[in-house]
DNA sequence: AACATCGGACACTCAAAGGC
DNA sequence: CCTTTGAGTGTCCGATGTTA
């Protein structure tokens, strides 16, 4: 096999130091969805997450369960750090073995509405294309540049059993404040067509001007097969 | 060729052990 | 108390099998 170029890290890698990029390490969420989780896939922080939107299954997915620790388990003196103690894997307990039977490895696109062309703009910044979280903590810093709009959930599949009409915010559902997709990355869910998951950005800053829209997915990006290194632009 | 499955490497959590 | 250690538990890479 030859040796990975460090420069083609997939967007959840980074190096451990500036400069030299030697040594990447994996980054992993805290809590895979129950989707992922079973197959033993990358997930994201968002929900639904990126690959439970690209099944159209966004609405079941979940953040898994955690275990909880056990308790008052005895471990024997410490011995202090040898020069090479590295600790041994464990073996974790199968749980993603378990059958994984997604519905169709459905494309994005083909979630969209029928009239609707998948586009996405190109020649933008990569930050540009991924997902936005309203800042949790309060530390992470704005976005350089952003699409005008975000859409804070994924609007209804077309195809799925259309709820009720006007949807009004269900008092015992409300809106989850949570992740919101750049519209760019869902581009087929126009704004304008579902003002009402689209929401500006908050410091008003404008698209800019002569932004070329390709067909979303990019030829075979989208086969998504996690080795998302849809971002490296050119 | 594209997709699904899953073995196992790697990352992370956090209570016990140890030091001050 | 605080720090260190490392077992326990989780994520997901990537090899391999299956299907179209
Ligand atoms: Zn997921
Ligand atoms: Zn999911």
């Amino acid at each position: 096999m030859p040796s990975p170029d460090p420069s083609f890290l997939p967007a959840d890698m980074y190096p451990l130091q500036s400069p030299p990029p030697q040594r990447t390490k994996r980054r992993q969420v805290k809590n895979a969805c129950t989707n992922c989780q079973k197959a033993c896939k990358k997930c994201d922080d968002a929900r639904p997450c990126l690959r439970c939107v690209k099944y159209g299954i966004q609405e079941a997915c979940v953040s898994s369960q955690r275990k909880e620790r056990k308790r008052g388990v005895k471990r024997g003196p410490y011995k202090k750090r040898g020069p090479k103690d590295h600790p041994s894997a464990f073996q974790p307990d199968s749980s993603c073995r378990q059958e994984t039977h997604l519905p169709q490895p459905m494309p994005i696109a083909s979630a969209a509405p029928p009239f609707l062309p998948s586009y996405l703009p190109v020649g933008l910044p990569a930050t540009f294309y991924a997902p936005h979280h309203p800042s949790k903590n309060g530390g992470a810093p704005p976005l350089p540049l952003y699409h005008p709009y975000f859409l804070s959930q994924m609007p209804p599949h077309p195809l799925q059993a259309p709820h009720n009409g006007q949807d009004d915010v269900d008092p015992n559902h409300p809106p989850q404040p949570g992740p919101y997709y750049s519209a760019a990355l869902v581009a087929q869910f126009s704004p304008s067509l579902y003002p009402q998951y689209a929401v500006p950005r908050p410091d008003q800053q404008p698209l800019p001007q002569n932004i070329h829209y390709a067909f979303f997915p990019p030829a075979k990006q989208l086969s998504y097969h996690d080795n998302n290194h849809a971002d490296h632009g050119a």
